[in-house]
DNA sequence: GTCTATATGGAGATAGAC
DNA sequence: GTCTATCTCCATATAGAC
């Protein structure tokens, strides 16, 4: 049975090496089910019974890079940034990086803003990613000896998490040569982000920052 | 040729709106193209003829609601509110009050992130729709008496466009009863929006407020 | 448990009737 | 120009072979 399982876990990867080649080459929607199912040389049926659906393949190529991003955004958090606007800017440019010959793919995942479609980032089928890649950015945060505001501290993680994804999101779509838009957009972005955080904490800020705690709670808290 | 015009007019208009009722009954996925050739009694090369796909429905649909919302929203303005802030949550309430018997079909709109999809409140095809849109947010800012940083001014109708298209994305995804989240959710995060904008006023904010600026410069500049 | 052959039903395309 | 009948291709489902 050893066999048959390994013949098994083989078949699957085939499917689904095949099927990432498929969507490189020729993007995620012109690629049919048909037609990976002929060159990996499988029936279609085959390619159903390891992937219940056309999304089930971007959600495992979604898991599968997250597996292999961990060790990489864990070796960037290792290294000594000077601050924490140098650690997110290493955080999110390892990820691009990371996902640049698979770009066209992402979008196919990006399109999705239905947290009840499987695909989108906000849906339950893609929690467990979710939640580790939110705690990279709970660690980004602590890697400083600096406090931040008692009422904010719990949310951040989750609120750089959200600037991550919309920089992605951009860079999904973004036609400029080499994507240079996007890093553009992050030079400029990132600063703010981290300015802003800084100034919460000023005694000034006290009202603003209250009125964004409950925000933050309402939308993170119950019906 | 009035009388074939003519006809030709209705039987578009009765193929919109078997569309938009069969939409609001069962959801837009659900409903077929089908089944709306056969409950408007045309053949479905005829619902192909006036609607070149079942995403040209929708799109008919946002347009004559834009359409019917313009003198609304106008009515909205031309009221004496107290504030920026009273005169941007009538404008978004409106428009949610008048979009909630179709909630479920604007998530056919709201599905779409990328640009380049027709669907997408970002893409070309929407472009008339959303560029009067935000003429409203101008004409919003501009009852006031108050000035606007001029380096920030002509941004602000732009972002504060996006700002509404985030409570509307959040709202049609909302499963709490009556929507009552995203109410909670405008309530909270409308004195943010505003308290921001005040605040870019202060010499203090100056540096921050020259980072955003160049931002806003970079996201809407070209290439 | 793994996989094949075949079926279903839908979106969209098209040739041509009127 | 308006519309019908029919076709193609696709995602997905399923009965059952091995």
């Amino acid at each position: 049975m050893t066999t048959k399982t390994q013949k098994s876990e083989e078949t699957r990867a085939l499917i689904l090496s095949t099927a990432l080649a498929l969507f490189r080459e020729q993007g995620f929607e012109k690629t049919t089910m048909r037609e990976i199912a002929a060159e990996a040389d499988v029936a279609l049926g085959a390619t159903y019974y390891y992937f219940s659906s056309k999304d089930a393949l971007v959600l495992a190529f979604y898991a599968q890079s997250q597996a292999e991003l961990e060790p990489l955004l864990a070796e960037v958090l290792a290294r000594k940034h000077k601050n924490l606007q140098a650690r997110l800017h290493a955080l999110i440019t390892t990820k691009l990086e990371y996902f640049q010959p698979n770009r066209s793919l992402l979008s196919a995942l990006a399109a999705h803003t239905d947290p009840g479609h499987s695909l989108s980032p906000f849906s339950e089928d893609s929690r467990a990613i979710r939640e580790r890649d939110i705690q990279s950015f709970q660690q980004a945060l602590d890697a400083d000896k600096v406090k931040y505001p008692a009422d904010l501290a719990p949310h951040l993680p989750a609120v750089l998490w959200i600037y991550q994804m919309g920089i992605i999101l951009y860079w999904v779509y973004d036609q400029s040569p080499g994507q240079r838009r996007t890093f553009r957009l992050l030079e400029k972005s990132l600063p703010i982000v981290t300015r802003l955080i800084q100034l919460s904490t000023l005694p000034l800020m006290k009202p603003l920052r209250k009125l964004t705690v409950e925000l933050l709670d309402a939308i993170y808290g119950p019906d």
